[in-house]
DNA sequence: TCTGGGGTCCTAGGACCC
DNA sequence: TCTGGGGTCCTAGGACCC
């Protein structure tokens, strides 16, 4: 139960959304299968959906299915502002916000109902002017908790409103199918599937104990709980970010020093300075390799004291990357590099501190440790002032990684929990 | 001729400590 | 002499989400 009350928790949607803002911007696209993205579809439209299309699939297969589809570049910041333009109806009828991505968020309106009416009414307002004055289509679900309300909203798609009232929500989940349970994927949904599991319903007639031994200790219990709508979870403010990370798929290349060097320090570069930015810094690094055929391994390492410094990340991140190439066999292909910053502290170097020349800083570490810090911060301060292109590190020249638009980078890790 | 970039959370096993 | 139980930290992998 997240609330004594009623159902007053809101699950707010937009549909289809890159796609969504594409038709509107430009209205020759209404009512056609479009795609945002080309190699990879990032999202397709309801017309395009109806052809099998769907996020995530290979940009070939689409074309597949959907010879009249339209591939279309994205507008990354008009994404964003739409977005945030939302949000901000949405904060109108109540404080209580919790954004969970760029085009949804939950709502807690049980405080709101004395000035707006009930909740369901409070949902068809904020559909209503999310389409008059943003001009995009809204999916609102309404339940007493938040996994409902999520489930209610997926099942009012597209373009629609879903209420669950309190003490309906067993029989309105019975019917579903497994699949639009949170944290139910591919995997599961198949593994389950084999079992005979294709409903909530079934779902929720089987003991937990069984649940656990087909999909492994603990999964099952916790799918019981949401199969039952046992699920205390609230509508939270947003909590600080757990790890910070980058990745740049690569094709297909041959994993030479070269390869690694500029790669990961184009990542690292990327990592270090958000870091920095957020006035972080990682204990625990993380490597990612992947080959063809999406195998791929992690290395990590975790170090004291914990680091923000652009090089020393690249240095770390290289030494695990040949640790786990080392394990391959002959001279392996790679696919992908990623690296993930977790164990997130406040830095042991305070950046607030003066720095006049020739001052010496006390407990700053050995002098490679301080020159590079001092290098970090004017790098950050030219970028700062110039741009980004504005000045770089050596070893950093990777421009064919910025075949993704910068722009889709941003978006991507606009993380609507802050730093 | 299996694709993008950014995340969260969970589990298992081993090391190490008391 | 290696028996008991409990806890934390670290590493690797995996599923899932937007």
């Amino acid at each position: 139960m997240a609330n004594g009350r009623g159902a007053s928790i809101l699950h707010a949607d937009l549909d289809a959304f890159y796609a969504s803002v594409e038709q509107l911007l430009d209205p020759s696209l209404r009512h056609r299968p479009i795609a945002v993205g080309g190699g990879v579809v990032l999202a397709a439209s309801y017309e395009a959906r109806s052809f099998g299309v769907s996020a995530g699939m290979p940009g070939w297969r689409a074309r597949q299915l959907c010879p009249g589809l339209m591939f279309v570049p994205g507008h990354f910041r008009e994404y964003q502002r739409l977005g945030d333009q939302v949000i901000e109806v949405l904060g109108a009828f109540t404080p209580v916000v919790e954004r969970i991505s760029i085009d949804e968020a939950f709502l807690d309106v049980a405080g709101a109902v004395h000035m707006f009416g009930p909740p369901a009414t409070i949902a068809a307002a904020i559909r209503g002017r999310v389409r008059g004055e943003v001009g995009l289509p809204l999916s609102v679900g309404v339940a007493r908790t938040k996994h409902l309300a999520k489930v209610a909203s997926q099942v009012a798609k597209p373009d629609g409103l879903v209420v669950v009232p309190a003490g309906a929500e067993r029989a309105f989940l019975e019917p579903l199918p497994v699949g639009l349970l949170w944290g139910v994927g591919p995997v599961r949904q198949a593994q389950l599937a084999e079992a005979g599991i294709f409903t909530v319903g079934q779902l929720a007639a089987v003991h937990s104990d069984v649940l656990d031994s087909l999909l492994g200790k603990g999964a099952g219990g916790k799918l019981a709980a949401l199969a039952t709508d046992v699920d205390p979870r609230r509508v939270e403010q947003p909590r600080r970010a757990v790890s910070i990370g980058a990745q740049a798929a690569l094709g297909r290349r041959t994993a030479t020093s070269e390869l690694l060097h500029s790669a990961l320090g184009y990542l690292a570069d990327r990592v270090a300075g958000r870091l920095r930015a957020a006035g972080r810094a990682a204990r625990t690094i993380t490597v990612r390799v992947r080959f063809p055929g999406l195998r791929s391994v992690t290395r990590s390492m975790t170090v004291r004291p914990a680091i923000s410094e652009t090089l020393t990340l690249t240095e770390l991140a290289v030494e695990l990357a040949v640790t786990a190439l080392a394990q391959q066999r002959g001279e392996p292909e790679v696919t992908l590099l990623a690296i993930s910053a977790s164990n997130l502290v406040e830095p042991a170097l305070q950046l607030e501190l003066p720095l006049e020349a020739g001052a010496p800083r006390r407990g700053a570490g050995d002098g490679a440790g301080t020159a590079r810090w001092l290098l970090d911060r004017s790098v950050d301060g030219i970028r700062a002032r110039f741009g980004h292109q504005a000045v770089g590190y050596a070893a950093v020249v990777f421009s064919d990684m910025d075949r993704v638009p910068e722009a889709f980078r941003e978006l991507a890790q606009h993380d609507p929990k802050p730093l």
